[in-house]
RNA sequence: GCGCCCGUAGCUCAGCUGGAUAGAGCGUCAGACUCCGGAUCUGAAGGCCGUGGGUUCGAAUCCCGCCGGGCGCACCA
């Protein structure tokens, strides 16, 4: 029987005990795991708080739920230690051949859907590290619901109508030659052939390989230089102005290179760009930042299932009809005077999040007609709860195009962009009639939304909305994942500043704080590829250092694995609700409290079978031996590692109950801590005693396949072959 | 002003629904097997868990006040 069950029927006969002896009504009793092995394995504190009302000592009344209990058979004995806790011993043997022979799979998922929605990089310049965040902890949290059995659409929300890309494309039609041409790091030439330079640079492939050369770093480079033209010269946001309509009014199916030549000539003639044009390579810049961020996050392991573009949302009137059942529901009203005038605003007044607020209104419409962001979240929120439907309750929708097929070849490889199948990866189109058959998006049981915590005012919004249309329970059902964000020590940007040669300008005061927010619009900041690099080149290193004569191909591959393990548990240990200082000595480190730790304890442990194998002819512990462990006699510090190997539900249950992932980090840390001080104590492969032998390597075969599915499967942390 | 978050060892951080001696890592100091990889392990030093009250058999954890820091309260996203 699984712990968890155990737990359960332990706690269920402490229950009836306790309806029995004492004439209570079925209590709820909830177990802990003590916090020494001496102290049993599960624990029942219950007896302390009822011997108030019970008028008996708690060590009475445990005694006497101990003596009249119906005990699962796991359980060998109790004991009542202390004030009154009731301590728990399971059969040690009897645990460690369940787990021998139990298998790890999961059932396949056949719940209801969840969805999650993470990673949404505005698309408009390379990630930093701050999305990496974003990404690790959407990625982990999508790991754990599909551990839990739940079938998940993960769902990377583009951004491709905003402000953030009309920018970058104002640099490109506005700014002067030099500056991008600087950027392009080519000669100063005409705009003419700076423009189809800028488009050159465009990715080819569905999704290239990824580099730091690439056309998000470019755009990394311009956008800077147009947010600060902005503040020289404010005449210059009227070509914003002239994007967004642009934008707005949209390309109709223009060919770029058709685009570029128009924008070529009027450029070239001094006439006004033409406004299809414009808008066609808005998109293109758009989507290949998109495509480099894919890049990027493959490289992590990290894939998704559908692209939602904003476009999409409002070509096809997902607002529009969003709009009407919030008018029809009396949730909106148009302002006719006061400083809202002319808008649609949403009044929060009568829901009591936001009782206390100066100004309980939230525009969704501005005077001009268009819709915010967060009318336009809105409607992706009903649509992702399968809310937004038609009158006559059929539900609106986008049409979807195959994007592309991926695949990994481990649960924590590197995702792979080539090929016919494979996991589908679609993205939205603006015509409903074209569906991928067998699939539907959306209509999600739950969703949640990773996204940072400075959203979380629109982000509760949202969720009002959702309610007042009368879906409390969707709207409950909607979770705001929320995350500090990630910042850089002083230290670090003084590092970024004499390695790039650029100087952010900040001031003494800034500079003397524990950390520096990041800013895409100045420049500042770590990119994710950049970064990643470093980190693999780093390990690279190390590997060599270590492999001596031995030292064969696959040093790239291993590299790669540290880094990502590195930069995982990076993410994954903090809490959440805690800003991040990223520190590159910190970041860069490979040695105690670190991903490639917990990945030396599984590459290690997998190294005695190999070793045993070769030497005694003796490998992992399999089913068929397991069986003859049933009555060994497990040492304390043994049996501590198994319990703790049990524990994975609990802890998985736990860290997606709280979203708190540093619960599942640690966790893992503590099992290679337990097996690296193992290791030193209880030596396999010189051990002759053959029943001694046997046990250890029963335990370090539970602890290698708990370590290596705790890694891979749950926090995407690859287990190298060596390191 | 209102709301949310953070304050735990010199530094960076864990501590789940209150529970049995407050844990790691880095750094410092002292050590480790001719034996499965030293990215390891052992030991030492280092904490009125910001502060003052309260609830409780029991509080780092829950409630209230205060102090310090961060973020949010846009016709930006």
């Amino acid at each position: 029987m699984p712990l968890q069950e155990i737990r359960t029927a332990a706690a269920r006969a402490i229950s009836d005990a306790l309806t029995g002896s004492f004439e209570m009504e079925r209590p709820h009793v909830t177990l802990e795991v003590p916090p020494g092995r001496h102290l049993g394995d599960l624990a029942w504190p219950g007896a302390l708080p009822l011997a108030k009302v019970l008028r008996q000592s708690p060590r009475r009344i445990a005694e006497t739920v101990a003596a009249a209990a119906q005990w699962p058979p796991e359980v060998a004995r109790v004991e009542i230690a202390g004030p009154g806790f009731l301590n728990l011993f399971l059969d040690r043997g009897r645990m460690l051949a369940h787990l021998l022979t139990s298998s790890a799979a999961q059932p396949e998922g056949a719940g209801d859907k969840i969805v999650v929605e993470h990673t949404n990089i505005n698309p408009n310049k390379a990630a930093h590290i701050g999305h990496l965040r974003n990404a690790v902890l959407g990625d982990i949290l999508v790991r754990c619901l599909r551990h839990l059995g739940h079938p998940v659409e993960v769902q990377d929300y583009i951004d491709d109508t905003g402000v953030q890309v009309a920018d970058v494309v104002v640099g490109v039609l506005y700014l002067p030659e030099q500056e991008i041409a600087s950027a392009l790091a080519t000669e100063p030439s005409s705009r003419e052939e700076l423009l189809a330079a800028f488009v050159s640079r465009l990715p080819s492939g569905p999704v290239p390989a990824p580099s730091t050369s690439d056309f998000d770093d470019l755009c990394w480079e311009i956008y800077p230089k147009v947010t600060a033209r902005y503040e020289d010269d404010p005449d210059f946001l009227g070509h914003r102005a002239e994007v967004l309509h642009a934008v707005e009014a949209g390309h109709d199916g223009l060919d770029l290179d058709e685009a570029v030549f128009t924008l070529g000539r009027a450029a070239a003639s001094g006439h006004p760009y033409p406004q299809r044009a414009i808008a066609r390579l808005a998109t293109a810049v758009a989507d290949g930042n998109m495509r480099c961020h894919l890049a990027t996050m493959a490289r992590l392991g990290i894939g998704y299932d559908l692209l939602p573009h904003e476009s999409d949302i409002l070509a096809l009137g997902f607002w529009r009809r969003a709009f009407e059942l919030l008018k029809d529901a009396g949730a909106i009203r148009k302002e006719t005077e006061g400083k809202n005038a002319g808008c649609w605003v949403m009044s929060l007044a009568s829901s009591p999040a936001f009782a206390d607020m100066d100004d309980p209104d939230k525009i969704l419409v501005r005077s001009n007609g268009t819709v915010t962001y967060t009318g336009k979240d809105i409607a992706y929120q009903l649509w992702k709860l399968g809310l937004l439907r038609e009158p006559d309750g059929t539900r609106h929708d986008f049409g979807y195009t195959l994007f592309a097929h991926w695949r990994q070849e481990t649960p924590a490889a590197p995702v792979e962009y080539c090929g016919r199948s494979g996991h589908l990866l679609a993205r939205t189109n603006s015509d409903p009639s074209r569906q991928i058959y067998g699939r539907e998006y959306g209509n999600g049981r739950q969703v949640y939304n990773v996204i940072d915590v400075r959203q979380s005012y629109p982000q509760k919004v949202v969720r009002e909305a959702v309610r007042v249309l009368g879906h409390p329970e969707a709207a409950d059902r909607s979770i705001h994942f929320s995350y500090e964000m990630v910042a850089l020590t002083p230290a670090a940007v003084r590092l970024i500043e004499a390695r790039t040669g650029l100087s952010f300008g900040l001031d003494e005061e800034a500079m003397s704080k524990s950390y520096v927010e990041m800013s895409g619009r100045r420049g500042i900041g770590v990119k994710a590829d950049e970064f990643l690099d470093v980190l693999t080149a780093q390990a690279e290193e190390a590997v060599a250092s270590r492999a001596g004569e031995e030292g064969t191909g696959g040093t790239a591959v291993r590299a790669r694995a540290i880094a990502v393990g590195a930069l995982r548990y990076l993410m994954a240990r903090q809490s959440r609700n805690r800003v991040l200082a990223f520190d590159f000595d910190e970041a860069l480190a490979f040695e105690g409290d670190t991903g490639p730790y917990l990945q030396y304890s599984a590459v290690r442990a997998a190294k005695i079978f190999a070793k045993l194998t070769e030497r005694r002819g003796e490998g992992m512990v399999e089913a068929a031996e397991a069986e003859t462990l049933q009555n060994a006699e497990i040492p304390d510090d043994l049996w501590g590692l198994v319990l703790e190997c049990a524990r994975r539900r609990e802890i998985v249950g736990q860290a997606v109950d709280t979203l708190e992932f540093s619960l599942l980090a640690q966790h893992a840390h503590n099992l290679a801590q337990l097996f690296h001080k193992l290791y030193h104590a209880h030596p396999v492969l010189p051990e002759d005693n053959e029943p001694l032998r046997r046990l250890r390597r029963a335990v370090f075969t539970v602890f290698v396949r708990e370590m290596r599915s705790l890694l891979e499967e749950l926090l995407g942390i690859p287990v190298p072959e060596e390191m």
